[in-house]
DNA sequence: AATAAAAGGATATAAAATGTCTTATTAGGA
DNA sequence: TCCTAATAAGACATTTTATATCCTTTTATT
């Protein structure tokens, strides 16, 4: 229960490795999922949900490819999961209160508010700039 | 992500409906399944899960049924989720660490750590006394 | 023996995850 | 202007997981 997926996972490898390069660099697709080990036609998915969600700023053409859409410390690694894998939700009825009308009268309901307030926050908490190897060895 | 699934969400209502119940009342799978609004087939493979745990007592023929395992008070939220749905895994490497070689220099890896605990002590913390609404209205 | 219930196993269907492939679109350089 | 390099977008394919249902077996009661 609560995985994240492949996605998610190749994702967040993705856009670490991005954080960890000097943020006017423009990546290659293809250099980055050599190097983050993920297929390259899979991350390329993954990496357009970004551009649209701004995470990433992408160009077209010779000389194309990816840069970080704002400074590591500004991305938290709440946005970067939310960004492909959607909301969290522990379960249906946070998040569409329609889908369970026991929620008025459900005392399990508080107890999934709960929980995704803790994930969100564990993850908020964090940004790619400490996700990179650089910022604990050298920061 | 991280959702809940439907037998999660069954499992709950089933057992939560049992807890409800005096404590050495024998109820009818149909009964509880009609009243928690679950289809009977899919609640019977779920309550042989709790059995096998313990968390529920069943009774074969003539008279036959289900009850608690324990008290409400002594059977948590955690353990009726992780009967049904495995552990709290928020990330493979969590839990396999065969899985992900990286765990040692991947600074992600205390996050996913950091969010199962936050899961699980939240889920932890929830008793099926609490859950019932006799509970809150007369406790 | 007949009946009532849960236990267990096999099967069916639908949805989600995990990719791949093809065709656009856009930008740069010769 | 034409060719090439790169991402964008959409359709498609495969595998796995979720969501059940059905049938047979076991166990207990009357």
């Amino acid at each position: 229960m609560m995985e994240l997926t492949r996605k998610g996972e190749y994702a967040i490898r993705g856009i670490v490795y991005l954080a960890g390069k000097p943020l006017d660099k423009v990546c290659l697709l293809s250099d980055i999922a050599a190097a983050v080990d993920v297929p390259p036609t899979f991350l390329a998915k993954i990496f357009q949900q970004f551009s649209k969600m701004g995470l990433v700023k992408s160009f077209r053409g010779t000389g194309g490819g990816f840069m970080l859409g704002r400074p590591p410390e500004k991305i938290t690694l709440l946005e970067v999961v939310e960004a492909v894998e959607g909301p969290i939700i522990p379960n249906r009825c946070v998040g569409a209160p329609s889908d369970c009308d026991r929620s008025a009268r459900c005392n399990v309901h508080p107890v999934w508010m709960r929980v995704q307030d803790e994930v969100r926050g564990a993850l908020l908490g964090v940004t790619l700039k400490e996700l990179t190897s650089e910022s604990d060895a050298d920061n």
